[in-house]
RNA sequence: CGGGAUGUAGCGCAGUUUGGUUAGCGCGCAGCGUUCGGGACGCUGAGGUCCCGGGUUCAAAUCCCGGCAUCCCGACCA
């Protein structure tokens, strides 16, 4: 008999960054591309990111935002207008300065973000108050050359969504700032990706270039670091003072729009990796997972392979995302190891063994406190069981991450007590204990202020709040 | 740009110190057979610009000079 061999990865060492690498290769997410930081996302991993679009998708529109689409060459000239954007930006755009052949008079850039398209054309489609709000939103990819790149959480070219919006008034476009943190990115992570962020705003050092507040989105990963996993931010009148985006009130008067953009990247896959997954590879959240279920035939043999057909045809009858695996020529072993590694949430096993008792081995990826891996299940009525337990580990893992995050947070008073935390954690400390000196100075030991929040967990409305508390941890 | 390391088969590596037969190992891949309820095994086979250029030598993956690329740590960042 063949003797399994569990895959080597070791998430909770000092290499975390070198398993995570290990699981996208071996999950068959993704790879690096030819040229430096770009990535080839594979089959599995866009299915991942697919999902992730879906469910964020309905949410935005929910939100009643709409799908458009921009241009991916962005003239110069546009980006210049903003002062900070452009100062913010520079040191990563691509450059194109030939095209057709020929040196262009003006070169292009490729997309960073669409702040400026987007409000080069707003300007053109707002006219009257009745235009407004007007709520935008594109999937898109973008190009920054960052300097050090890392497969899906930082590369030079990623896909994301980015909604820009503008509105008539200052509290219109604040209110749906946070709208979308929270009816979006926060109920999406939440309740979808089963990771518990903490909403929260950014200081002023860790704002987006040109925005007036930028709030965000923190998630804790397996290592105790930090990764922003969303972010929205109130732009002021910054954009639309500089693209003209004015429109006439109802008494007639020429006013400046106020905008939002609001963005989350392929970065969340990343996050879903390293946030969830353990020493066997990935485990999927079920309401997240493209395959919730997979139905393995265990050996061709009798009736096995037509029933486990017919067994994935009564799950995706009752709403479950199922699939048969039937490759009977490889070896078992092999097989549950590729699933695991995916992440996906239940394997259903059946074999000759099996058929005679009536029953499918159901084998959870996601398993709850000390319960069995494995549980024999009746076929009679197999569907009810796989949806309750797809529940079950839905919730199972979001629990998890909830109790981690909880136990690695320390609350603290000084900033020498949030550094000391923050080397494998997450601390909150007062604001006042910190401060901008303060933030620079645990830059230096590589730890940043990740957000603010009120001591009761709510949204600051600026950063001069008193009494705010700080997020403070390492992050990626 | 600063600090450290590495370039040898699709992937991961040994060999380089001390130059010497036909450049080797593991994984993966192909064929055949035995297997197959947790990453099977045996046999056979395919696969190489030893990063590039120059030099030394009877002889260079190995020594010398120059170049290029990649990775890790920092600055940047969704």
């Amino acid at each position: 008999m063949a003797k399994a061999k569990a895959p080597v990865l070791t998430p909770r060492a000092d290499d975390f960054p070198r398993w995570y690498q290990d699981v996208l290769q071996k999950a068959q997410l993704a790879e690096n591309g030819p040229v430096r930081g770009t990535m080839v996302i594979r089959p599995y991993g866009y299915a991942i990111w697919e999902r992730m679009q879906a469910e964020e998708d309905a949410r935005i529109k929910a939100c009643g935002a709409e799908n458009a689409y921009f241009p991916l060459f962005i003239p110069e000239s546009y980006l210049q207008r903003e002062a900070e954007h452009v100062e913010g930006f520079s040191p990563e755009l691509a450059v194109v300065t030939i095209a057709g052949g020929k040196e262009l008079d003006e070169p292009v850039v490729v997309r960073p973000t669409s702040e400026t398209v987007i409000g080069e054309f707003m300007a053109k489609w707002i006219q009257s108050y009745r235009d407004l709000p007007l709520l935008l939103n594109q999937w898109a990819n973008v190009v920054r050359w960052e300097l050090r790149p890392r497969l899906f959480l930082r590369t030079s070219e990623f896909l994301w969504q980015e909604g820009h919006t503008a509105h008539a008034t200052r509290e219109d476009a604040r209110a749906y700032t946070i709208r979308i943190l929270r009816d979006v990115y926060e109920d999406f992570m939440v309740n979808v990706l089963a990771l518990p962020v903490v909403p929260g705003l950014k200081t002023a050092r860790e704002r987006f270039a040109g925005a007036s507040n930028t709030f965000t989105c923190e998630a804790m990963m397996g290592d105790g670091k930090a990764l922003q996993m969303g972010t929205s931010h109130e732009l002021g009148q910054n954009f639309a003072r500089v693209f003209g985006i004015e429109f006439l009130d109802e008494g007639g008067t020429q006013q400046t729009a106020w905008t939002t953009s609001w963005g989350s990247t392929t970065r969340m896959v990343g996050a879903l990796v390293m946030a969830h997954g353990d020493d066997d590879g990935l485990r999927v959240p079920p309401r997240l997972a493209p395959i919730q279920v997979v139905v393995l035939a265990v050996r061709d043999e009798g009736d096995v392979v037509d029933r486990c057909r017919a067994l994935t045809d009564e799950l995706t009858a009752a709403g479950v995302r199922a699939q048969l695996d039937a490759h009977t020529d490889v070896s078992m072993g092999r097989r549950a190891t590729d699933w695991e590694l995916k992440g996906v949430p239940v394997r259903l096993e059946v074999g000759p063994r099996d058929l005679a008792e009536g029953v499918a081995t159901l084998v959870r990826r996601i398993v709850i406190g000390d319960e069995d891996r494995k549980t024999a299940v009746p076929l009679v009525g197999v569907a009810e069981a796989v949806v309750a337990e797809l529940d079950r580990q839905q919730r199972g893992l979001l629990d998890a991450a909830t109790a981690m995050r909880e136990e690695r947070t320390a609350d603290v008073t000084t900033l020498d007590a949030a550094r000391d935390a923050a080397a494998d954690g997450w601390a909150r400390v007062p604001w006042d204990a910190v401060g901008v000196d303060g933030e620079a100075e645990l830059a230096q030991a590589g730890v940043t202020v990740r957000c603010l929040v009120r001591a009761d967990g709510s949204l600051p409305d600026t950063v001069d709040d008193p009494d705010l508390v700080a997020v403070v941890a390492r992050a990626y």
